[in-house]
DNA sequence: CGTCGGGTTGATAACTTTCAAATTTCGTGG
DNA sequence: CCACGAAATTTGAAAGTTATCAACCCGACG
C-alpha cells in the first residue's frame, strides 16, 4: 500500500480495496499532469475524442447550455472528483466543463483509461462506484430542484457542498471556503441570481448560515439541516464493498 | 451470437461487442423471473441487502420521497431497463422504485451480480457504460426541471420518453402507449397535477401532441422538438465502442 | 480615474401552486 | 348490461413564489 496516496486512489479505495498492483496502475493515470485557468472549457458539449480528468487542485462546474443561452449547471468538482466520464464514454460529450478556479488536473486519453479497465479490471468497478455515488448526487441535486423552494434548496446546496468538502478535508461542520458567484450559484440551483441574493440575505438574516467574501459559515447546522431536509446517507459509505 | 437476445443483452451490446460467454452470463442473470402488481413498491429507501432487476415488461419509476409527503421521481423505467444498481452498489438504497402497471422483471442478487462481475470483467465496462447513460438521462432530466417552463418542460419530456420507447421498439415518431396519470406525470416533473393538466390542454390546443386515454400522439413533431429544444444525442450512441 | 464584474435592492410582471368543486373514466359486483 | 364508488381529469379563482427590469453600490484593476 502506497502511502502517498492520490486522493481519487482513496476514493476508489473506499469501496474495492486496492493491490499494489491496481495501486500503481491508478498513479500512471496521474502523469499528464496540466493547468486550466478559470473560465476557460476544459470539455465542449458536442465535442468528439475528449479526454477525462482527475481533479487534483480548484474547482469546476460542469453544464449544460440551453438554445435560449440559459444555462444548467449539473454539478460542481472539488479535488480528487473525475471528470469528463462520459465524454470518453460516449464518442461525443454531452456536456461542458469549465473550471471556476485555476485548476490542476491530470488528463486522462480515452485510450489509457480504456487500456487500464482491461488489464485492471478491478478498477472498473470501482470506477463503476465513482460514478454510481456520482449519479446519486445528481438524483438528489434534481429532487432538489424539482421539490424544495428557493430557501431549502439553496440552504440543502450549501449543505451538500459542505458533506463533501468535509470528505476530502476542505472543509467543517463550522464552514468552508467557496469560490462560487451568485450567478454560479443561480445556475446550479436553478433560480435567477437576484433570487439567490435575497434567498442567501435571508438565510443570514435567519442568522442560519453566511456566504459571504468566498466563505460560507454555518451559524445553526440543526436548524439548517431541518430547514433543507437534508440526509447525507447519499454521501457516506463506509468501509469497501468488494474485499 | 445467440439469435434470441434479451433486450438487456442488446443494449449492452450497442456498448461492447459480446462474446458468447459473457451473452450467456448475462442470460444466468435472467433466471429469477419475479411479477409485481402495479403500486407495491419493489424497492425501499433506506433499505439494506436490496436486489436488482432487469425489467421485461411493464413501467417502473424511481423516485425519492421528502419529509412534508412530496416526492420526486427521478426516472421512469422501460423494458430493457436494468433498476436498483446503486442499491446493491450500495449498501442501502437511496431511492425506491414502484411499479406502475404490472411488471415482469428477473431479480438480480448482488452476490450473482458481482459474481458475474468477477468473471466477465468486460461485463462490468458494458454496465458502466449503461450506467452512464441513464446518467445522462438524469442530467437531461435536471436541466429540464431547472431552466425550462412547465410547457417546455412537459414537451421535452414526452419527447424523451418517445425516444426511449422507440429504441426498445415500443412506440414511433407518431406516439406510444404511455400508462402514466397526470399525477406520477407531475411528480416526475416537478409541477402540481393540476398544472400538468392545464399544460396538457396547452399543448393540446396548440396542436403538438395529445395525451389521453394512455396513449400519447405527436401531431406536430418539429414544432415540438424547437418548442422543447429537445435533442436527442445524449441517447443515441451509434456501434460498439469496445470491440 | 474610469471601467467592469460582482453584489444589493425595489417595483412590477409572469408563472405556478393551492383550494375547491365539477365532470369524466374505469373497474367491479349485481 | 347496468349501477356504483373510487380514481383521474378538468376548470375557476385566489394566493404565493420567482423572474425580470432597472438602478445603485463597491472594490479590483489597468
Amino acid at each position: 500500500m502506497t502511502v502517498l496516496q492520490s486522493p481519487f486512489a482513496r476514493k476508489l479505495g473506499a469501496f474495492v480495496a486496492l493491490s499494489d498492483e491496481e495501486m500503481s496502475a491508478l498513479d500512471k493515470l496521474h502523469s499528464r499532469r496540466k493547468v486550466f485557468p478559470a473560465g476557460r472549457d476544459m470539455v465542449l458539449q458536442g465535442q468528439i475524442k475528449q479526454s477525462a480528468y482527475i481533479l487534483a487542485s480548484g474547482w469546476v462546474c460542469s453544464y449544460k447550455l440551453l438554445s435560449d443561452g440559459s444555462r444548467q449547471i449539473v454539478d460542481f468538482q472539488i479535488p480528487g472528483d473525475f471528470l469528463g466520464l462520459r465524454s470518453v464514454l460516449f464518442r461525443t460529450s454531452d456536456h461542458n466543463i469549465e473550471p471556476v478556479t485555476r485548476v490542476e488536473a491530470s488528463e486522462v486519453l480515452a485510450k489509457d483509461l480504456l487500456d487500464t479497465f482491461d488489464k485492471t479490471p478491478r478498477l472498473v468497478t470501482a470506477v463503476l462506484w465513482a460514478a454510481s455515488r456520482d449519479e446519486a448526487m445528481v438524483v438528489e441535486h434534481l429532487v432538489d430542484i424539482g421539490r424544495r423552494d428557493a430557501k431549502e434548496r439553496t440552504a440543502h446546496f450549501l449543505l451538500e457542498l459542505g458533506a463533501r468538502l468535509k470528505l476530502v478535508g476542505l472543509g467543517s461542520t463550522l464552514g468552508y471556503a467557496c469560490p462560487l458567484s451568485q450567478y454560479l450559484l443561480a445556475d446550479a440551483l436553478g433560480l435567477s441570481a437576484v433570487h439567490v441574493n435575497r434567498v442567501l440575505r435571508e438565510l443570514r438574516e435567519a442568522g442560519l448560515v453566511t456566504f459571504q467574501h468566498g466563505q460560507v459559515e454555518i451559524h445553526d447546522l440543526d436548524a439548517l439541516v431541518r430547514l433543507a431536509d437534508f440526509d447525507k446517507a447519499y454521501l457516506d459509505h463506509d468501509g469497501p464493498l468488494l474485499t
